[in-house]
DNA sequence: AAATGAACCTGTTTGC
DNA sequence: TGCAAACAGGTTCATT
């Protein structure tokens, strides 16, 4: 799925693509069986009303509209695209504009959910009550990482996917983030250097930064709103490159399996 | 209580 | 070639 720099690219991409406001005739919806069933109710509540804004928080997708808000989660294998004459396996959910506009909600693996929430309770709502601070916000700092690892047994790679710690960091970040950082994915969170919890909260938000500006990672089949392709797996230096050389020493990079997630490392760039 | 593993579901790739 | 197993960007739930 989308990570962060992935859904991030996906929000500005539908920005550029729409000309907001925009008001919503209806929403049709052909499978309610995503992740979490989609809440009865939720076409009626969405009919008429206008698409102020598309706002993002952590790896959801939040359609501002007067009154309400749309929340779309994209799962492994969830996306949007601008509806044309074609109809696709996998099409669940359509959203039409007065204007003729429709989006199209795809989703073959139906990992993926939409809910909604009023619009003065959003941050209390369950999906996002819990989540931890955005990694490119001002609330993820050493403090709270070093608060969060204190005492932790956990793989510092896991503790950076959790995300009560920071949101928005998946399996491709997490593993690039840590390599930048020189930490080896499985050591124990509470047994790593405040100084070096400082530069891996540095690296990840430099690695997710450039995926956003590269319009995030294109792997099988994730495409920017617009069709096109983003650029960051040019720049992976572990993900995926198990058995091939460092990028920075020539070593042979190794695989591990952390909390059932492929895990690739420098065994001797990363402590 | 924290941490691990399985489950959700389909499509694609890998290995015999 | 064919078929089965393994694997995939995420999250949540049950079990140690």
């Amino acid at each position: 799925m989308p990570e962060l720099p992935e859904v991030e690219t996906v929000r500005g991409g539908l920005a550029q693509l729409l000309p907001l406001p925009l008001t919503i005739r209806s929403v049709i919806i052909h499978r309610r069986d995503l992740r979490i069933p989609v809440p009865a109710g939720l076409e009626e509540h969405f009919a008429g009303r206008q698409l102020l804004a598309i706002e993002r928080r952590a790896k959801y997708l939040l359609w501002r509209c007067s009154g309400a808000v749309l929340i779309s989660h994209l799962g492994m294998t969830g996306s949007w695209r601008r509806g044309d004459a074609v109809s696709r396996r996998h099409d669940h959910v359509e959203v039409v504009f007065t204007t003729g506009e429709r989006l199209v909600y795809h989703d073959p693996r139906r990992f993926g959910l939409l809910a909604f929430a009023n619009d003065d309770a959003l941050d209390s709502h369950p999906l996002l009550a819990e989540l931890g601070p955005e990694p490119l916000g001002p609330d993820f700092t050493t403090d709270w990482l070093a608060d969060c690892c204190r005492g932790s047994k956990a793989p510092i790679k896991n503790r950076i996917m959790s995300n009560a710690v920071v949101v928005g960091v998946g399996n491709i970040y997490a593993a690039e983030s840590l390599f930048r950082a020189g930490i080896r994915p499985d050591r124990a969170a509470g047994r790593i250097s405040r100084k070096r919890l400082a530069r891996l909260v540095d690296c990840i938000r430099k690695v997710l930064t450039e995926a956003i500006a590269a319009g995030g990672s294109t792997i099988s089949d994730f495409r920017q709103a617009g069709g096109s392709s983003g650029y960051f797996q040019h720049n992976f230096q572990v993900y995926g490159r198990q058995d091939q050389p460092c990028t920075t020493c020539g070593a042979t990079l190794r695989h591990q399996t952390l909390g059932g997630r492929a895990t690739v490392f420098c065994p001797r760039c990363q402590r």
